[in-house]
DNA sequence: AGCAAGTATAACCACTCGGTAATATACGAC
DNA sequence: GTCGTATATTACCGAGTGGTTATACTTGCT
């Protein structure tokens, strides 16, 4: 197995990092169909202006978005689709889990029928 | 576009931050060849042993890893191999990224070059 | 130049996080 | 029971985060 070289490790959770919040990831998720000024991001994720800005930064930071200005505005975009991938995956694997605690109630149900008198 | 409802972004971003950590990374790789006891991962990712013991909790409550006691030890594995995919996919978008970050450096030389005398 | 709109930044606060050192717990051997 | 080993937990600290409010910056318009 190789030793995953620290550095990459690094820049692995910083990105993972970046995507790991709410608000971030309801951004990602407006950006999905086309690029967005902050305006519009603004009316569609809701909050604060400030804090958005700060997310917004937080994401180009991270490399997750990237962003040019057209008159007074700046417009957002998705700098890397891999976003969504990840998501789906995540939400694929959150389903399993999911799916997995009901059957896990269901087989302690039946179990406690058996019990029953 | 759904609306990508709280309780899903707010357990995906709690999955994402459970991974969102070199030290976690490491652990998580080391288990990727089958379950260890702390001890084994202990020497195989270095740290303290209370720091791993704190990551492995982590790991633990954000239902990344599962865990069953033998005797005096505590034998760890990899709840979802998910976790995997989702780093193949960030390696992946960062190799795509830094190939851009080349070529963007080559295309700035060549034309620093047609600048030149 | 001055004003207004769009956006970013600074200052601040409560809170979480990653780390360490020390202590507690659970189990097996004796 | 005591002892030693394996692991978890606590208390603490410095650093970072997410949020707010207020302020500054940038551009277009007049």
């Amino acid at each position: 197995m190789r030793p995953a070289s620290e550095q990459l490790l690094q820049r692995i959770s910083d990105r993972l990092k970046g995507m790991a919040d709410p608000m971030r990831l309801r951004i990602l998720h407006t950006l999905q169909d086309g690029e967005k000024c902050v305006n519009e991001i603004l009316t569609e994720v809701g909050g604060s202006q400030a804090n958005v800005s700060k997310h917004l930064g937080v994401l180009k930071r991270t490399g997750l978005v990237e962003c040019r200005r057209e008159g007074v505005s700046i417009y957002y975009r998705i700098e890397d689709p891999a976003v969504f991938a990840i998501c789906r995956t995540v939400c694929d694997s959150l389903e399993r889990h999911v799916s997995n605690e009901m059957q896990e109630i269901e087989a302690g149900r039946a179990e406690m029928m058996v019990g029953a008198s």
